[in-house]
Parts: structure tokens; sequence; C-alpha cells
DNA sequence: AGCTATGGATGAGATAAACTCATCTACTTG
DNA sequence: CAAGTAGATGAGTTTATCTCATCCATAGCT
């Protein structure tokens, strides 16, 4: 009943071009293809669109009504396909900023391997609960991961303490803390059991910024007791190394707050590759 | 780079049904069909487009977002095709009322041998030179045509005397004649001649519309000197029959106007159902 | 609760649409 | 007048699209 839609198109490039074969370069298909479907579409309707003359083609009183019938709708469906192809491919990434420390150079690492990746990063150190996530969004948490499915965790963190090369406070000790439901403790008290140590050596003092931590720690201020997750740029830099003390496991670490919602494919895909490079 | 557009009019169908099985009916295919079409576009643009529950589906945010801003569209490109499609199936008929009366039965016979025909039908006595006819419109014209070419001839014209059965004025003779340019005289010098009559039996009469002649030799008053083409369907309702004198040929007849410019399927089908049926 | 009917998903194979290649034509250009 | 160009045409191949058989989850019945 109807004539196929890719024969108007073909039409419809071939009538803009006023050229069958600058039309076949542009669909990336030979001149006789757009010849063919010309004369589908011609066949269809029962009449000429095109003036066939020495070395040139141009529109034939139907084939003018035609094309400024059509050639405002081809281009709303072909921007509104492009629009939400990249739309959907940019992703939004909500997280606090000690995730999105650990989550740059890892972006970074995904776009060399993989290709551009266009996101844009939100931070923020509560937990906004927006009802739900759109497909293109990925919330990243740090956590209890002991209730959170295998599927959506990225990465567990053991806790140790870092301090700035040889020139450390070693009485002072900056420990990360949060006053969000669901978040448990920095596992410090299992920390000095498992080491042996004495309570009364440290001086605790609490931040709810990593990065303040971090930055205490570098400048030789005390030790910081940070996940492994969050400090091992630091190291890796130079700027802090691991005490001579046993890290401590924990059930915290990095997880997809909600992976429920299906996901477009780019952000399955990034999702992914974190969990597999994580 | 783009997707299929038949894959984008498949998704607009089944967002407008909301459900894959109507969709399939209503485009002539499986319910399989437009799922695995529905699956194409969907993993073209790496989003999906339906949220699937049981035995429904519907449009999910992104599918939302993309069919409003294609469906007008889509309707346009659907309306834009049909619109000419309809408009170059209907016929214009360029003709005199002699030839429109000849022509009303062969139309019908068309219809009923070849489906249905749209026409409109213009009469009118002058050859309005119009310039150039669109795709599709015909002229149907009367006269010589020994430089027409033969592709435009329809029906050769031989001359005889026609009267009313039992009832005839045997003196009276009604003879067509026509001012304009590129038309001869009717044969009538060669019809006596021919016959071996004598020019004074007769007392001739000229009118310019055949219809009147008809009506003339039908009421009994005299002869109808007509091309057979005009007369026959009044012969053939026994209102008038050929006298006893043979008929001459003639070089007139039916022929179209102009046959040149191109025309469309529906015209080019009935031309040359006309040519063979003349 | 257990059955049955319904709408959709999936993969393999069949069908049809679309494309390419080789060849041809008609014209334009140098 | 030879060479080059844009398009047409038909046969054959490639790719897209459809169907069939099968499966699954759920809604509505009894």
């Amino acid at each position: 009943m109807l004539p196929s839609l890719n024969a108007v198109k073909t039409f419809a490039v071939a009538a803009r071009k006023k050229s069958f074969k600058l039309a076949a370069a542009e669909l990336n298909v030979s001149a006789t293809a757009v010849s063919h479907q010309v004369r589908n579409l011609e066949q269809w309707l029962g009449s000429k669109l095109f003036i066939r003359a020495a070395q040139q083609v141009q529109l034939s009183a139907a084939g003018e009504q035609l094309y400024s019938h059509i050639h405002g709708a081809m281009d709303d469906i072909e921007q509104g396909l492009m629009q939400l192809k990249h739309q959907q491919s940019r992703l939004l990434i909500h997280t606090t900023s000690a995730i999105a420390t650990w989550l740059m150079p890892r972006i970074e690492h995904y776009r060399a391997q993989q290709g551009e990746l266009a996101y844009q990063l939100i931070t923020s150190e509560q937990i906004a609960v927006t009802g739900q996530e759109l497909s293109n969004e990925i919330s990243l948490r740090f956590g209890d991961t002991s209730t959170v499915p295998a599927s959506q965790r990225v990465s567990q963190a053991s806790y140790g303490l870092y301090q700035a090369p040889h020139k450390a406070d070693e009485s002072q000790v900056f420990i990360p803390t949060w006053k969000q439901k669901g978040l448990t403790e920095p596992p410090w008290q299992q920390f000095i059991a498992n080491n042996n140590l004495n309570e009364q050596d440290f001086d605790r003092q609490y931040y709810d910024l990593e990065f303040l931590i971090l930055q205490q720690a570098i400048a030789g201020r005390g030790y910081a007791f940070l996940p492994q997750t969050f400090a091992q740029d630091a190291v890796q830099q130079g700027l802090l190394v691991q005490s001579r003390w046993q890290p401590v496991p924990s059930e915290q670490g990095v997880y997809f707050y909600q992976g429920s919602t299906d996901k477009t494919a780019a952000a399955q895909h990034f999702m992914q590759w974190l969990q597999d490079h994580g």
C-alpha cells in the first residue's frame, strides 16, 4: 500500500542535490541504486518525478510538489533520531567528590581504549534519592556493599594508613566520617585491633571530605586512614606511602546506587567496563 | 549512519497502537517482524524505546520523545505520497462535445474491464493551445490525421450518410463544419463523386455541433453526413441506419492532440487501451 | 490454585528488497 | 570527432526483512 520510505529518502536526497550521482555519494551507494530507487517510487506513484536530460536530472512538476511536501518532514525525522541517539549516548554520572577523583583517571583510560565517551559529572556528598534514574544516568556511591547485589558492585576496598614519605607526624590520624544513613563507620577499631596497636598512640581527627584528609596527610601532618580506593592515586604519584601496618579488609566499596532500570547501551557498556577494570 | 526509515515507520505505528500485534496487523506483517524492527532501532539508538510488560508494551521516556518528534513528520510524508498518487491517477480529459459523446461508453467499458478510472472531463469546441499538457492530461481531437504520428492516432473515420429508419426526408443533408485551423472539410464532394450522385439532389445544411446533426437526422428531417465514429452509437440504438451508399474513407479521425510530454501511468494505460479498443 | 489464552521474544531459515557490476545510450566538451 | 560524463538497464548477488517454530511470563478463568 505504501512505498518503501527508504526510497522516499533516496528521492529526497536526489531532489536536493539535483543529481543521482551526488545523491549516491551522500548515501554511500552506487548511482545505479539511486536510479533504481527513484524508478520504483515513480512506478508506485504512476508518475515521473524527474525530467531526465543529458547528464542531468531536474524535478518534474510532480517531483517538485512531492519534494516540497516531504523534505521538511524528512529532516524532522532524521533530526529526531540523531538527537535522541546523541542524548542517549551522553552519560549523567552522579557521585561524591571522592569517587569523582577516583573515577577521572578511569574515564581517561576508558576513552583511550574504548573511544570517545560523552558524559556530564554531577557531584554531591548526599545521596539524592531522585526516585528513578534515567536510562542514561549512573550513580556511583561508596559504602557498605554487603546488601548490594554483586551485579552492582564495582570494587571492594580495604582500609590502610597512608603517610607522606619521610616527614609524617606519626601521632595524628585523619579518618573519614559520614552522616548519611546506610553508611557504616570506617573500621578503625578493627584496624588497631588487627595490628595490635594502642588506641592512645593516635590522635584521631574526623573529616567528611576525603580530599581534605589526603591533603593533610600529603602535607605531612599525620596519617590518612582511607580505603585503598581513594589513596591509590596519591600513592602512585609518590605523594603518599602505605604505612608498615596491615590494611584491614572491609565490607565497604564502590557500587552503583541504582542499577535496576534499563540502561542505554552506552551506560551499560561503561558500567560493565568499570566493573571489569575497577 | 542512519537507521532504516522503514524501521522508524514500524516504530511509529507500534507507538501509536501501543501494541506490536496491532501494529503488525496494520502493516500487514507478522508481530515478530515488528518486534525485530523495533529491536533493530533500539540497538541503533542504544536505548530502549518500549517498556515491555506482560501482554503489553508502553513507550519509555526515550520512545515518548522520539514518537512525539517524528509522528507528525511521518504523517506528512505519507499524506504527501498519497495525495500525489491520487492526484496523478485522476485524468483530465479535454475534448469536444462530439468526442465526449463517443468517449463515454468507452470509459464505461474501460471501467468494466480495467477497474476504476477517476477523471474529469473538460469540453470545448475550440482547441485551446495551453502550451504544455500536464502529465495527467489528455486532449482528444477530431481532424486530419495525415500529419499526426501513428502513436497519437486513436481511430480513423469513414464518412457515411445516416438516416432515421423508415421516415427520412431524402432531400436534406446535414454536414458538420469547423472553423478552426488545421481541420479539413468533411469529404462531401468525394462522397457524391464516389457514389455517382447528383449534387442537385441534396439540399446541404451546415452545423458545427455534431449532436445537432444527429438530432435532426433522428427526427427524420434528413441525412446526417458524419464520420462513422460519431454516428455509430445512434445506429446501435436503432435511432439511425446507414444509407445504401458507400461510405467514403477519410484522412480524418480521433487523435491525441499532444502526446509528447511524459504521461502518468494512469494516463498511459488509458491512452493505450483507447488505441487498442477504439 | 491450576489452566488456558494472550502478547511478546528469540533464533534459524526463507523471501524479498536493495545494491552492484557490466554494458549501453545520449549528450557535452575539448 | 574523440573522450568523458550522467544516467538507464538487466542480471546476479548481497543484505535486510519477514516468517515459522518455539519459548516465556502473565492475566483471566473456573
